[in-house]
DNA sequence: GCACTATGAATGAAGG
DNA sequence: CCTTCATTCATAGTGC
């Protein structure tokens, strides 16, 4: 394997608990949330913060790249630019955060297990929902010669 | 080469120059000083004064966020963390401009060769200094098919 | 070995 | 000054 060290080689571990924040509607975390998620990816193997953050960047980045390609590639008239036109207009800058809307965010996600949300009801809204409101763990399968692994963000400092 | 022209492409030349102003002690030039600064640099290549502006900031910025998201598990007490007590202390937003600073600084000078200083001591102390006191020039290796650049950039104007 | 892809890393440019 | 986004560079992994 390369273990060159020249850059950093995620662990599958550390891959699956990064995605299942993404999934759970993490975009941008703090530098405090970097912090802790990097420490306790560490369990796995070296990781810096840098790494946690370049991660989630990319990540974000490219989802968002592939949805845009999508686009160019889906002209019909469909479901699929309903979606697009909700997008545009709820990534227009103009975040919401009162309480109507943290709370119409609440009943999709009681409608909604977390990990089928469209990817686009993901977006700021459901984020900062997340950031204020939740406190999530991710649980990470025994494959390892250790028990569940709590990953406890706490978003209240 | 990415010749994309949406976008400033800096030269190796333009960034070298760049980089040893800012391990000079420059960090936030004013606007004089960017325009000169892209002045001598447009010998190089196309480039705006934005782009030096943005450069500046970038790499501020970004060292600190390196110092910032680079450690991670590393609870010992080193001169590490001394430094960032020492940043901490130095950016709290109370810059000293007085007369006993800039001797102290003057003394530092003395004492270290200018690209031997921490990362550190060039914080906003050595930074007005050097706008206020000091006269700089940038050499460039004879590498290129023009006699030295001097890079001089007068801070009395 | 060589394309090709996935993705870590970096950085120019803004926005706020 | 901090954060964020778009774009690009760099490289490990993979199939041929």
């Amino acid at each position: 394997m390369g273990t060159k060290c020249g850059r950093w080689n995620p662990t599958a571990e550390q891959v699956k608990v990064l995605t299942d924040l993404f999934r759970s509607g993490l975009r941008t975390p703090t530098t405090d949330q970097i912090q802790k998620i990097s420490s306790q990816l560490s369990f796995y193997g070296n990781i810096e913060s840098k790494n946690v953050f370049y991660w989630f960047q990319n990540h974000k980045a490219r989802e968002r790249q592939k949805r845009r390609r999508k686009v160019l590639v889906d002209e019909s008239i469909n479901d699929e630019d309903m979606r697009i036109q909700f997008d545009n207009i709820s990534s227009n800058k103009q975040i919401n955060t009162n309480h109507e809307t943290a709370e119409r965010v609440i009943e999709t996600l009681q409608l909604f297990p977390l990990n089928s949300l469209s990817e686009y009801a993901e977006t700021e809204k459901l984020r900062l929902f997340t950031e204020e409101y939740m406190t999530f763990s991710c649980s990470i399968g025994a494959e390892m010669d250790h028990p569940t692994l709590d990953l406890r963000l706490s978003f209240f400092s």
